[in-house]
DNA sequence: CAATTTTCATTTGTCTGACATTTAATGGTT
DNA sequence: AACCATTAAATGTCAGACAAATGAAAATTG
């Protein structure tokens, strides 16, 4: 682990990107404990400062952790599924937020992931996954709901579909699609008869997937989908109005 | 922007969440202008080696850029799809190599969310895609190709296909999908077999977002991870018997 | 001897102050 | 008006200090 003394970047972004490498290459392997920031900074031969902003770039990404103490210092991280969902999402949010991407693209994107699932679904949904699709849609059809918690519920149900497929690498990509989706979806306001419609399709889908009917669950999934597109013009057309 | 005195966790950690909540609600917009670090270091009444480490923690995630001198200081950054897919890419291999996630489930992911792709790319794919997805199967059925440059093509055919659903959003969660594979494609070694069958695959996929038929296509896709799938399987194979 | 407490060394976290470097604006000179 | 030197402001880097946490070793105690 060296770095380019002819480099302009700043010191930090060098080191980071060197200990990287590392980590990406296998050199440093998951938990083996990094050099002390004084060494680091003896061997890269910069002060602990700059080592130190290094670190927090790395520990930004979860690529690492820090520990204090005697046995302590800087170990490099398992990455994991659950942990990565996070920033996945955090990006996603921002941005759909800062590009303009139309209520349409965005939901197009969702949709068509998410009808990606339904062939593996419909084979490996377990019942728990069902069990937790029929809870969710149950709470969607609870008066007095307010239209945070009827997205919230509605996100909790279409994770459920995705985790039926039952591949970690599809639930972490969609993750991104599907709660980045939830933003926007808030601002939507939900009439008594939009909910009704909207859980009677996640009862058909619950009940496709139930009996492993893959073609049915795929088509009211596009019917939701232009349901939702629909529901999102009539409200933005709505409030344009009234402005 | 408060931190809480009450916390125990880390300052740097503390203030680089206070200015993110401010980037996400939009309290910061995109190309505003930090307070400098020693007004930063005032108002949270912190040492600036404490500020600085926060902010170098939201540079490594793109949320903020900074420039030296007179008018320098840190900016919100305009958070691009382009300068997402690194990260999304770099993240996504990590997690592959990190989680022991199989051949075939890294895979069945990659392939499923590209075929989700197609009925779009069916519909909207450019000449100027077609054209790139006939020139990257021309490059690969020409012999002397390294393994490596071989899967590189690969990888570029894909993404023609998958921008072809013309989407900004699935483009850049797929971008982690398709690329994140290479690594894993970049271990199988190709005989000039098996690379003349990927050559034909390709070709009919080509042939079929050129006739907007996308039922082909998908079945063609569908055909090609199958194909893949054994590929590397009996490559495995082979290198386990062989040690 | 075993259990507990104390001490201690190590490491990260934070602070202070200084200087270097970059950059744009300012003002003076030709 | 064009050019150049100065200057102020900001980030980048460094050095040194102390605080706080933490586990291990040493000392104490029953």
């Amino acid at each position: 682990m060296k770095i380019d003394p002819e480099s302009t970047a700043d010191l930090s972004v060098q080191i980071a990107q060197s200990i990287k490498d590392a980590i990406i290459s296998g050199e440093l392997p998951v938990d083996e404990r990094l050099p002390s920031e004084s060494e680091l900074a003896d061997q890269f031969d910069v002060s602990r400062s700059s080592v130190r902003e290094a670190l927090k770039r790395l520990a930004a990404q979860s690529l690492i952790r820090t520990q204090r103490g005697a046995t302590g210092g800087a170990f490099v991280n398992h990455l994991k599924f659950e942990n990565a969902y996070h920033q996945q999402i955090t990006t996603s949010s921002l941005l759909l937020s800062m590009n303009e991407v139309s209520f349409e693209t965005a939901c197009e994107a969702r949709f068509t992931l998410e009808r990606a699932c339904v062939p593996l679904a419909a084979q490996r949904r377990t019942a728990d996954q069902l069990a937790t699709m029929r809870a969710e849609t149950f709470r969607q059809s609870q008066p007095g709901l307010t239209d945070e918690a009827f997205c919230a519920s509605d996100v909790a149900f279409h994770r459920a579909l995705v985790d039926g497929a039952d591949n970690p690498v599809l639930s972490y990509q969609l993750a991104g699609a599907v709660e980045a989706m939830q933003p926007l979806m808030n601002m939507i306001t939900f009439s008594a008869r939009d909910r009704a419609k909207i859980v009677d399709l996640h009862t058909k889908i619950a009940d496709a997937l139930e009996s492993h009917d893959a073609e049915t669950c795929d088509q009211i999934l596009n019917d939701l989908m232009h349901y939702t597109t629909e529901l999102a013009h009539s409200v933005f057309a709505k409030r344009k109005k009234d402005k």
